[in-house]
DNA sequence: CTCGAATGTTAGCCAGCGTTAACGTCATCG
DNA sequence: CGATGACGTTAACGCTGGCTAACATTCGAG
């Protein structure tokens, strides 16, 4: 707003994405404490400490990481449920949402899942929360459309349809990619419908 | 059979397998790099390089659980398979087991399929190689089941439904106990069902 | 042109941790 | 009753790795 400055820096794109892209893929198949900074710069052309310039640590890169990951995720889905006409379509909308994510996020997904552990306690609690969120945002329209289902089985059969839907980076290659997508969906919704018609 | 001693040794109870439960929780809860050989000792009372006594390493010990499971799994999916009259009841007893271990066993289970990265490459292969197995096992129960479905979709989707079955440990405590072994039943089969028919 | 902010580099400090060494203690067995 | 071997302990070594310090370089702004 003060100065009429173009583009302040950014000398070759943006080299904190660059990291933080970098750094998921190596924590994803390593874990964060099997990757030292050292490799994180060299993935990215800069070496080593170079990362202080962008990050105030390690752990900051990770809470930076995972923080970025739930609130994207939570967003998508409070915007696709606000948009959709009814549960139903928010269903599916939801599905498309992790799906997509999964599919081509494969490295954040499982560091999502896997180093909230090594977040340092201010940020931990914050993407904790996120992630309740998202979880209720579909425990919400799935005890609309089914009323006489307890919460707390909604919520564990959520757990577990993530667990599936998650899956894919393990089972990397195994289908062509249009394949893959389809099948989720389909294996999702029946194992949602499974749950909640419960015998 | 050289001597007639009756009990050699074992002080208090099995040392090594207390040893291998203790670090399989640690594991679990901070991955292999984040628990320290102190820690795994001090969990079992003695503190610090009394493991050396019993493994010859950090790495070895992980190679050892991790082949004691895979092992384990594999057996139990075998000997399942051969004593069921039919595919049916064999894809109800594979279910069986891993339903059973996922939930006895959860730390077991993480360890499993998140830590055979940092198992050293002799060793490795064996573990992979097990795995594959266990993987087959149910595979060739469902190609007899659905024998126009291609091997590819079977085995993805049940990377799938390991997936869902192995998120037990994440949702714990979601639900009473007994409840949660039916309803992962009814979600596996009825995602298993789905990736069959597909459309 | 010059100043300063942004962004790197290399050298070095220090803690953590896997591993080994040297040593103690029992129980068992010949 | 010694000798042996299983099992622990503490001290120390050496490497790895996170982080800081001190020092370039580039570039837009005044």
């Amino acid at each position: 707003m003060t100065s009429t400055s173009a583009t302040p820096a950014r000398s070759r794109r943006n080299r904190r994405a660059e990291i933080l892209e970098a750094a998921a893929r190596l924590f994803a198949a390593r874990g964060f404490h099997g990757v030292p900074i050292e490799e994180i710069g060299g993935a990215v052309g800069v070496s080593g400490p170079a990362l202080y310039r962008h990050f105030s640590g390690k752990e900051a890169l990770l809470a930076e990481m995972l923080l970025d990951v739930s609130s994207r995720l939570r967003e998508s889905a409070v915007a696709v449920v606000t948009s959709s006409p009814g549960p139903e379509q928010s269903l599916d909308a939801l599905l498309d949402v992790q799906i997509t994510f999964a599919t081509e996020q494969p490295a954040l997904i499982i560091v999502h899942d896997r180093e909230l552990g090594n977040v340092p306690e201010p940020h931990r609690r914050q993407i904790r929360r996120l992630q309740r969120l998202y979880v209720e945002e579909w425990v919400t329209v799935l005890a609309e459309l089914h009323p006489t289902c307890p919460a707390a089985r909604l919520r564990a059969a959520m757990h577990a349809v993530f667990g599936l839907l998650n899956s894919t980076p393990h089972s990397a290659g195994e289908l062509p990619g249009g394949d893959m997508r389809p099948l989720l969906r389909a294996m999702a919704r029946a194992a949602i419908d499974a749950a909640v018609n419960a015998r």
